[in-house]
DNA sequence: CCAGACGTTGTT
DNA sequence: GTCTGG
DNA sequence: CCAGACGTTGTT
DNA sequence: GTCTGG
């Protein structure tokens, strides 16, 4: 499960980097997680950020309660899901972000976080899709699930998925409204060409409510319990 | 979708 | 709702 | 054709 | 080969 990132980047850094518009709105999100309202980049409307909450809720689940939100759609799967390949068809998005966390678990019950970000400071593009739907207040919700992948070598020690994250040309092709199906099922296998550094971070992150700044920085090794150990 | 069947007729 | 295994 | 499953993972 | 029960 991939669960935690942050979009901390300036508005500044946004605009230049993906040629968007930044409403004045914008909030840096130092612990970006489920049910946050967070700043994506939709195929259908690349110009400017949308806001849309992650963690989508599938239609056939009427009345079950809203843990049941699927927050990952592993690309290995979409290929094989008329369903998704659908919606991977009609619904891409790109997710800003500037580095993400990963739990390395060091045992049966506890794990220690750590924050994978680009050794450039450039923003990622993580890719993902969204979807709309009516409750049954009809009211009209707004949700993106992140594309999750196998982890390459330098993050396979730590979590076995990793999001997609796409580079220039990728995400060119991802947010391009005429590709056609075989280009975007190619993405789905983008290699990681980005380098990345990492640390370990404060366990913190696994409070949804904590967004303060530190918690990006390096932090000592530390399981979600608070206890220190020796072994990162 | 695919394994497995694939014909007819009727006491009263 | 749509997809699919039997 | 239809009953039953259906994008993800695992306590942070 | 085509049809169909599961």
């Amino acid at each position: 499960m991939f669960d935690r990132y942050s979009i901390a980047a300036s508005a500044q850094q946004l605009i230049d980097h993906f040629s968007v518009d930044v409403p004045a709105h914008y909030k840096k999100y130092y612990n970006a997680g489920p049910t946050h309202l967070l700043p994506i980049i939709t195929h259908h409307h690349p110009e400017g950020l949308s806001f849309f909450y992650w963690g989508a809720i599938p239609q056939w689940i009427k009345n079950k309660n809203i843990s049941e939100k699927l927050i990952n759609v592993r690309a290995e799967t979409i290929k094989d899901k008329p369903v998704l390949k659908k919606k991977m068809m009609r619904f891409r998005c790109i997710i800003p972000s500037d580095g993400f966390y990963c739990w390395k678990k060091v045992g049966k019950k506890s794990a220690i976080p750590y924050r994978f970000f680009p050794k450039n400071k450039l923003p990622l593009s993580i890719a993902g899709l969204w979807e709309e739907f009516e409750d049954e207040q009809e009211e009209t919700h707004h949700t993106f699930s992140i594309i999750t992948t196998q982890s390459n070598k330098q993050i396979q020690p730590v979590n076995e998925r990793m999001p997609l994250l796409l580079n220039k040309e990728t995400q060119k092709v991802w947010l391009n409204k005429d590709a056609s199906e075989n280009e975007l099922l190619g993405m789905l296998k983008t290699e990681n060409t980005i380098m990345l550094d990492s640390y370990t971070v404060s366990p913190r992150i696994g409070l949804l409510s904590a967004n303060e700044s530190t918690l990006v920085l390096p932090s000592a090794p530390a399981d979600q319990f608070g206890n220190l150990t020796l072994f990162d």
